[in-house]
Order: C-alpha cells, then sequence, then structure tokens
DNA sequence: CGAGGTGTTGAAAGTGCTCAAATGGCGTGG
DNA sequence: CCACGCCATTTGAGCACTTTCAACACCTCG
C-alpha cells in the first residue's frame, strides 16, 4: 500500500548515522572508525504506520535501530492470535538476536508509529562482533539485559493482574525521582498497550477504570495525571518481585 | 538442614570436571586447555533437594553447570506468589547471565531434585570470555538461544490454556521422531510442573484431566501413555506459533 | 454527511483461582 | 509390622477476573 522510502546513504548523511549508532543503546560512545563498516552498509528509511518490515521465521538478512517511531515485535499462533513480545522505539535495537544460531527472525516485526530506521545488514555486524571485543562485550551487556527484560515480562503476565499491570507500565513512563503530580502521555494507542500488556482492549479499558478508581489517577485521553507516584507504585509492585522504581524495567 | 558436600577438585577429578564440561551445552566440543582455567577453579557439589543456591539479586560469584538433577530457577514477589522462570537439567548452565551488566542473579535457584553441580567462579568464566573469541561466540548462541526460548514461553502464557500448555509439556519430553505408542515420564512432581506451566496444582490436575478426556492419552501417577503424538500435536500446537515438532523449544 | 477507526459499556460465558476436604503414598517412631 | 503424620494429588463448590459478543459513542477524514 505504501511504499518505504529508501534513502541510500548519502555522504552528507554518514555523520548522521554515525551519530545516530552513537546515540543507540548498542552502538553507545563507540568511535566513529569502529562504526564506520556498518555505517558504510547503513540505509535510512523512513517508514510509514503499518508496514512489516519482516515476519517470524523468515530469513534474517538486516538489523535495525530506532531513530524515532515505534515498532512492534509479535508472534502469530496458527489460530489467528497474536502474542506481542515487546513494543520499542528510539535507541533499541531489533531484529538482532538472529547472528547466531539460526539466520531466522525470531519474531515479526512492524511500524505502528511512523518511524525513521537504520537498516543495517546482519552479516556485517556478525563480521564485527568476531574482530572487535568492545562491541562484542556491549552486546553482551544488552543481551544479558534483554534477558532480565523478558523475565520480568514473564513474571508481570502471571503474577500482576490487569490493573496492576497498566500501573506498572505507567511507572515506566515516569522519569527517575519524580514524584509528586505529573502528567503522563501514553506513547502509542491503548488497543496497543492492550496487547503489549498481554490483554484484551475491551479488559484494558475497564483494567484502567478500576486502576483510576483504586489509585485516584485521572486520565483524559492518551493523557494522564498521577498525583502521587507511591501510591500507584504501592498498589502494582505489591504483586512483583522488585519494588519501585523498579529498576529491572526500564521502558 | 542438609549439608552441601563440597568436593574440592581434587587431582584425580579433573578429568571428570573437563569432560562434564565439554559435554554440556555452553562448553562442548572445547578443547581441554581452553576450559583449563575453568577447571583449576571449578567445584563438584553433590546438592540435596530443597538446597537454595542463591536468591533473586544476590550478589553473584558463581555459575553453576548441572551433571544430573533439577534445579528450579525463580522470583518471589513481594506479597509471597512465586513465578518459576525455568526448570533445568543435565547439560544446562545457570547464574551465568550476571556476568555482564550488573553483578546480581536475575532469579533465585533452588535444587528440586538432587543434583550434582559444578560451581565455578563468575570471575573466571568474564575473564575467559573476554579473551577467547570461541567462548564467546558459543556464548552468544546460547544467549540468543535462551532468549528465543524466553519469547516461546511469553507466546505460550499468553495463547496457550491450560491442558494446551500441559500437552506442549509433554510434547517437549518426546524424542524427535516419536510418533506411535510411547511411555513418558514425568521429570519432577506435579506441583512443580504446574507453577513451570504458570498455573497452581489444583489446575493442573483438572486440566490434565480434560487434556485425557479430549486426546485420548492416558497417565498413571508419573507415567504417561500417548498413542499419537500427532493427535496431541494438533491439539496443543493449534495455539502455537509454530507447529510441532517445536524446534523453537527443546527440551 | 457518512465511513471507518478507536474506545467504552453491558451482559453472559469461560477459565483459572481459593478454600476446604478427602484420598493415598511414604517414611518414621514405636 | 503398624499407627501416625506429612506431603502430593485429587475433587467439589463458589468466586474473581478476563474474554466474548454486541451495541454504541466519539472523532477524524474524505
Amino acid at each position: 500500500m505504501t511504499a518505504v522510502i529508501k534513502e541510500q546513504t548519502q555522504p552528507d548523511q554518514k555523520q548522521d548515522v554515525t551519530g545516530i549508532l552513537q546515540r543507540s543503546l548498542m552502538f553507545s560512545d563507540m568511535g566513529a572508525d569502529i562504526l564506520q563498516p556498518l555505517v558504510e552498509a547503513a540505509t535510512l528509511q523512513i517508514v510509514p504506520k503499518g508496514k512489516i518490515l519482516f515476519v517470524h521465521e523468515e530469513k534474517a538478512e538486516f538489523f535495525y535501530v530506532i531513530v524515532s517511531g515505534w515498532v512492534k515485535l509479535f508472534r502469530e499462533t496458527l489460530n489467528g492470535e497474536e502474542a506481542v513480545i515487546d513494543v520499542r522505539n528510539s535507541g533499541h535495537v531489533f531484529g538482532e538476536m538472529a547472528i547466531f544460531g539460526h539466520d531466522f527472525y525470531d519474531y515479526g516485526a512492524e511500524v505502528v508509529e511512523p518511524a525513521v530506521l537504520v537498516t543495517i545488514p546482519l552479516a556485517i555486524l556478525r563480521r564485527l562482533v568476531e574482530a572487535n571485543t568492545q562491541i562484542s562485550m556491549q552486546i553482551f551487556r544488552l543481551m544479558s539485559q534483554a534477558h532480565r527484560l523478558q523475565i520480568g515480562e514473564l513474571e508481570h503476565r502471571s503474577v500482576q493482574n490487569a490493573p496492576q499491570r497498566i500501573g506498572c507500565f505507567l511507572l515506566r513512563l515516569c522519569k527517575p525521582g519524580d514524584e509528586g503530580p505529573i502528567t503522563l502521555h501514553l506513547p502509542y494507542d491503548k488497543t496497543l498497550i492492550a496487547s503489549r500488556l498481554g490483554m484484551k482492549a475491551e479488559t484494558f479499558s475497564r483494567a484502567l477504570a478500576r486502576l483510576r478508581r483504586e489509585t485516584g489517577i485521572r486520565t483524559n485521553g492518551g493523557s494522564v495525571e498521577i498525583d502521587a507516584v507511591s501510591q500507584l507504585s504501592q498498589y502494582s509492585c505489591a504483586a512483583c518481585s522488585s519494588s519501585y522504581p523498579c529498576q529491572d524495567l526500564p521502558r
């Protein structure tokens, strides 16, 4: 339906891409010289909402760095259900787990808010990882953090009920140190938040209503007002292994 | 209550430990010379059922290789619930994810069937990983596989109902190629299987009864007879992203 | 204005959980 | 060898939470 605007990385864009990579979680603070092979092979894309970048079990050729926008990672079952694995934004990377072991994507990826992405062939990254200890150590850190987040996700799904999971989601939108009255904005639409949290849209709507009743937060469309973060964290984190602020679960 | 029998690795045991490591998933097919620093620092333990090896958020000093027995990895919430992350057996490794990033265990570990374990300081592994590409590549493979398994776990919990999850668990006990009438034995007690699958013991009991009714399997205590693996996989894998045999979920 | 997407609400059904009680196996102490 | 107590497992009844199906309100866009 909508064409992806692929832009070859022109000389004047290479600086941009280098900077983008250096601001990403995977390549933060790495020298331009180290990143050069990646930058050479990188493509900058503007991708509209709804675009499916790849599907589960497709042969993996590229990994992606998100410059802006939101990307949903998901799996589809044979009977048509969808399980959302994660929804990622600026600075995050996806599709990279296929570097080792089998060469297939572990999930599908769909742009859910208009995005700017850097696309880089996995082969280049693979070569770099084998040659450069600094990069491989950084990826280790990232993978072990991803693992930790996954464990947290599993825990949340099994011990928190719907309103608590929503509360937890809101808490992760807070900046560290936030306490008093603040206003948040939901990063993407409620339907997606619902499936991101493993519940149906209707359940989300009702659970949010209950969360309002029980913690005193107020909502108006996509904006959320929280008077006391502590009250919300008390409500949600009671059913969790770590109390707020939940260092295990950034974003 | 029960003392852990720590055995210093004596010269005559070093060969054993080397062999054990070479048969593990993490160090398979690696030369004795490469493994030597690990073997030097390794301790072989016989650990009784019930022993808690470490708890979530404890400072991480060692990682473990399972020679025999079963180990439960879990988290506990503030209000006393427990979420089982995984239950592992021979050849598997745990506690290793703490190598990078923060130095704390991501979960607690408890021996649930009498086990023989090799205990190795994380510091040694860390040094080895930084120095040896073969090891770091192998660990990458393992971490990405672990990641894939975690994703599968999340998917299962969100799209399969209780009887289907049990069926899926049974399928993973089959050897590749099994079709016809076979008899399986549950690897550990039903209460633990229940929490491994994210349900209560009572639910497990009832769900197993329903699975019997709907797929024709028979059970007698811990043994399970399956006449047609295909019938079971059809029942369970319908709500899954990959059909049987589910390469994503070994064990 | 009409269409389609997003979000909310109601009623009914389903799934898994809690609490309680009964069963049966197994090891210990007598 | 038996009685006892403990633990794993099963079963029943009632309940809580989530889903399903349906209807409707809103909003935006053409």
